[in-house]
DNA sequence: GTTGTGACGACTT
DNA sequence: AAAGTCGCCACAA
């Protein structure tokens, strides 16, 4: 049996759908959420081909290292990199910007925060 | 079947 | 800090 299975391509699209505005999370966390560790490459793989009809907030999601992970300089990147800034996210030499504490906090630690 | 390539990540040098 | 290495595995050639 396929490891590929739909059920597992509609978690992560629910997963990152759950993504609230404003917030970011990272492929790895999108994976873990969607029952489905170590599948972090699966979730790019999930995005590029979820149906636009979903109308995912795929821009909110990033690598481990808080960076856009589509070819730096390409149409796409910059469309992310837009997006995100549209809804308050800021950057800081290519990464974003570390929320107010935790300076060495692991990203994901404040990465994905649905609700205070 | 095999190989190379990734919208990745954790670990080790 | 930066570069390797390895794990992961769908996909295209």
């Amino acid at each position: 049996m396929a490891v590929t299975d739909r059920k597992l391509l509609e978690r992560i699209w629910a997963a990152v759908a759950a993504i609230p505005r404003g917030r970011v999370a990272s492929y790895g966390a999108i994976a873990r959420r969607a029952g489905a560790p170590r599948r972090a490459r699966f979730v790019g793989h999930a995005l590029k081909v979820a149906p636009a009809r979903l109308k995912l907030p795929w821009h909110r999601v990033l690598n481990a290292q808080g960076r856009i992970s589509l070819p730096p300089g390409s149409r796409a990147h910059r469309l992310q990199r837009r997006l995100l800034e549209a809804e308050g996210v800021r950057f800081s030499n290519g990464r974003v910007e570390r929320a107010a504490r935790g300076d060495d906090a692991d990203l994901d630690a404040f990465l994905w925060r649905p609700r205070d």
